[in-house]
Parts: C-alpha cells; structure tokens; sequence
DNA sequence: CAGTATCCACCGGGATACTG
DNA sequence: CAGTATCCCGGTGGATACTG
C-alpha cells in the first residue's frame, strides 16, 4: 500500500481485506477529524473563501454560535487542517486559512460532491 | 453542476461559491447519513465482505453491540445504502448487501484512504 | 442466530451573558 | 471584533436482560 496507489489497486486491496489486516485504518483519523456539527461547513467556506475572518464565518455559516465556531476552528488547527493568523489590532482581526493538509480534502469533497449530485434527488 | 462534472469543474465552482448559491448542499444528505459512531466502519466491512452476515459484522466490529448494530443498520437500510435479505430458516439467517447507491460510495474512501495515507504519521 | 426492550450515563452542542 | 465563561438540555450510544 502508498500513497499513489490507483482506485483499482485500492479497490482490489479493500475486497482482499489487505487493509484491515494492516490493523491500522487510514480512515479513522479523518473521520474523527470530521466529527463534530460544523467541522465540515467550515471547511467548506474555507474552500471558497481563504483566509476569512472568524466573522465572515459566523456569518456565512447559519446558525453557528460563538462557542462552536471558536472551539471547532481550535480543533481544526489542533488537528493541522486550518491556521489562524491573529494581527494585533484594534479591533481585533483574525484570519483562518486551510493548511496544505486541509486543502488536500477537496479531492474527498469532490467525491461526495459527485455522489450526491448522483444519487440525491 | 452535473454528476460527471470534472475535478477541475468542481474546483472551480466552490472558488466561485456557486454550489452554496444554489442553496442546497449536495453533500449534507450524505454527512446525515454517515452520522453515527459505527457506519463508516459497517460500510467498510461490505466492502470487504458482501453479503455478510450480523453475526459476521458484530465479530469483525470491535466493541459494537447488539443494539447499535441492529440500528445502524436500519438506518443504512432506510437510506437506501444497504440491503437487508431475510431468509426463513432456523436458526435465522440474515444477510446484508450493499445496494448499488453504497458501492458508489467507494471513490469517497479512496480519496479519503489516500488522503490518510498522506497526511496521518 | 439475529435481533428487541429497557434503562441510564455522558457529553455534544445550544443559549445567554460577559470581556480584552 | 473575536472570542470566554457558565449553565443546561436532549439525544447518542453503552449495558444488560430477554425472545422468536
């Protein structure tokens, strides 16, 4: 298993169980990375709009309070998908971008993008 | 948007924000649908193995219960993800599929799997 | 074997108020 | 503006016992 393994090895991997074997799923990590209300909102908005202050976000994503939006963002970057850029100004400014690593996603995004523009009526 | 729209396409299209525009977001339903601690991994295993059997997915799913199992998959089921077949014989045999709508969701592990495989030590 | 039926603990997340 | 500090509710999911 690499990196750069196509979707048929993959594919062939998954049906051998070569994967599971291994006993470490690749997957799980993200996953708990993911998980959370507005993990994924967010990160969206950061796909369309890079950086964004912690304003544009609230306002962009509907119904988000202070308190989630605060502690998602400091999950994300604890987890290294988003950074935050703080200018010592008054008012105060602060600025979240996504990482390389956070920007490596939209490829997942696309997919289930396609999925649900498939299979979502 | 359409369904065989190209990576490129999509890139283009969240930078522009005309997916959130539209109003609905194409990959919310999935999201709900992959909402709860064990239905990844209870996809995963059909992946692997298909049909299997409930007595087959709670040994390969470390730490479920009875109970989750038999929930999550209901809901998978509800969700058009996964087929449930019931044969009438004692002691009972029940066998789970994924239906063609949860095998479309195989490209979404892979890029996730890839990503993982990048980004997670 | 393949589930239900209950009961219950925990904590994710909402509401509100406050602050550097 | 960009957050914390509290308080609290509801629902997810765990444990256990039971059944066709």
């Amino acid at each position: 298993m690499h990196k750069d393994m196509t979707y048929d090895e993959y594919r062939h991997e998954v049906k051998e169980g070569i994967l599971t074997e291994a006993g470490n799923c690749p997957v799980t990590p993200l996953l708990l990375m993911l998980q959370g209300k507005w993990k994924f909102q967010i990160l969206y908005e950061l796909f369309i709009q890079d950086p964004i202050r912690f304003g544009e976000l609230k306002k962009n994503i509907n119904g988000i309070t202070n308190t989630m939006l605060a502690s998602s963002l400091r999950e994300l970057e604890k987890d290294g998908l988003v950074s935050r850029m703080q200018f010592n100004e008054i008012p105060p400014r602060v600025e979240y971008s996504l990482t390389e690593k956070g920007q490596a996603l939209l490829p997942v995004f696309y997919e289930m993008t396609k999925w649900g523009f498939q299979y979502i009526p």
